[in-house]
DNA sequence: ACTTGGCACTCAGAAGTACCGAGTGCTAAG
DNA sequence: CTTAGCACTCGGTACTTCTGAGTGCCAAGT
């Protein structure tokens, strides 16, 4: 009983610092909530909290304001994960409906977090580890030069040049081409490099060079982390969290200029979970101590593929936030395993 | 001899105050400056340059600020365009010619751009319009679709997919491909719509539908404007601004999420200039009223492509910000022409 | 006709002072 | 365990004063 107001006045401390940015007294608790006690009592749980590292004072003669860990135990605890309302829910099918590939897809979505979210969206480009090839081609482009073409059944292209040492002979590149498209096509990713070992033997060898610089760039396209890459979007939210408290924005942009930064806030995400949230020191990366990052992976088909989230300060509406980017990352999943 | 005295003075307050960035008065200024007269003398000057409207009083007590006007007669007769210095020319370089395709070009660029002049850094993806084409290649998939993959001479690669109303037949495939290729390849952007005109009708009347796809799809990948492209960096710098002067930098920040915004101020560059300069208000974009941009176009193989330039506060190092930029799109022209 | 020293004037910003009141912790009574 | 009462703290606001950088103007100098 006792045990539980405690975590009610702490709650009401970070709902009305969430929703005031100042720090709350004990008398405009009870005032706000209905507690259904007085002041002075809940000034001895607000001592008891502070005593246990929950909430702080800015300093002796003002409120109170949540700790990172009181911030946590809010997050683990206290709330929920608040559902997009329904002209939310319509905004944002709309605004992704119409999105004509990938990229736009992806581009798309950062902007849509950072509007609901009022703060920094990232969006990582889904993996393509769980992707087949559909096709592989070689472009003579001349003499000695070709051009291999990597199609993924996801409808992704990628493309390598390839130098030869020697002039190629186009019956032989006929012939690779068909044998290549024999062994992989179809194939998921991650078996290709088994399906190529010691492929080079089956041919002349005069030809192996020329068949192992192919063999090497579908490896390397294959191979390549493709899920290696973040868009970002809101950054001029971050403007305003500095009027509403003191933080420096300057170490924050600067770390999410960083693409590594940016893909370790995002990759670190606890893999039984389906939303993390890391409050202010909880986040590994300098620059971002006094920020919280809220994560949630997205799949395709069934299959988690990459993750998305928000960058805000501390002291965000978590539930909101959380609902938010939980429900984009399933809106993503459910997009991307349509086409 | 009068006329020149005053130069000289607007001179002297726009290199102190970008140096300081405090109001420069006429006692700080026959100090810092070796210009022979008297305070009073100067303060005649600055009267006279105020009645004209190149600098201005933040307030009665104050020294004098250049206004945007001030600033444009110091960019136009003022200054001049100040070289790297050898270690900086070393450093980009040194740092731009590890670029492994274009995309790293681009990012490298702007990160060069953003570290030398310590501002926002824009960079443009140079235009296809002048490009070649080099080969165009199509690989069926399935029975009605087919895949064109359009190669260009920088080595950039388009691909379409291509939906058929009807089967398609290897054959007829084949010889479409050898009679494109015939048509198209080794023919810049722009010719290639006049090429195909009427292309079709070489083809049997059951098989055009088939082509016109095709053609619509190749005429569809060099019609794209593929310079709409625009890469950001060094955003952070934007935050140091505000503490030497007052600025809001959310307005900028905002602005600067907009590709359309990017694209404007790196598309209206003077034609005839190698590089432009647009101070303050002359910015013709809502939110930037308080920056200037300073851009050049870089060429490829003798001919221009696209633009790069960097956003920053009013009271920027022209001189050096100007070099840089001229410095880095030269550099990137031969980079680009290289390879 | 320009330059210059002198001088009165202005005014933003710093520094000092006083005050208010929100908020606290403690204590003693309920 | 709760609560009313009370003394105490101290950040923020408001007001005042002070200082000095900087100005404009004028009259004398070259």
């Amino acid at each position: 009983m006792l045990e539980d107001r405690r975590l009610a006045v702490l709650r009401a401390i970070v709902e009305d610092f969430v929703s005031t940015h100042e720090p709350v007294g004990s008398k405009a608790l009870v005032e706000r909530h209905s507690l259904g006690v007085s002041p002075a009592t809940i000034r001895n749980d607000m001592a008891a909290l502070e005593e246990e590292g929950y909430i702080t004072q800015p300093h002796t003669s003002a409120g109170r304001v949540p700790t990172d860990r009181g911030y946590r135990l809010f997050v683990d605890r206290l709330s929920s994960v608040k559902p997009l309302s329904p002209p939310e829910r319509k905004a944002m099918e709309r605004f992704l409906a119409d999105a004509v590939d990938l990229d736009d897809v992806m581009t798309r979505t950062v902007r849509l977090l950072a509007q609901l979210t009022r703060q920094v969206a990232l969006v990582q480009y889904p993996s393509l580890s769980r992707s087949k090839v559909r096709h592989v081609e070689l472009i003579l482009l001349s003499e000695t030069r070709l051009m291999m073409v990597l199609i993924v059944d996801s409808g992704r292209v990628e493309q390598r040049m390839i130098d030869c040492p020697a002039p190629i002979d186009a019956s032989v590149l006929a012939d690779l081409r068909a044998r290549l498209n024999a062994m992989v096509a179809d194939q998921p990713f991650s078996s290709v490099p088994d399906a190529l070992t010691s492929f080079d033997e089956k041919f002349a060898v005069d030809d192996r060079p020329m068949v192992r610089a192919v063999i090497g760039a579908v490896l390397e396209a294959v191979t390549e982390r493709l899920d290696e890459r973040v868009v970002l979007g809101g950054t001029s939210h971050l403007a305003s969290y500095q009027t509403s408290f003191p933080m420096a924005i300057q170490p924050v942009l600067e770390a999410l200029e960083e693409q590594v930064v940016l893909l370790r806030l995002l990759g670190e995400s606890t893999s039984d979970e389906t939303i993390t949230v890391r409050i202010g020191h909880e986040n590994p990366i300098s620059g971002l101590e006094s920020t919280s990052v809220v994560t949630a992976r997205y799949a395709r088909a069934e299959q988690p593929v990459a993750s998305l989230g928000v960058v805000g300060p501390t002291h965000m509406d978590y539930s909101g936030t959380m609902g938010t980017v939980q429900a984009v990352a399933q809106y993503i999943g459910r997009i991307l395993s349509d086409q």
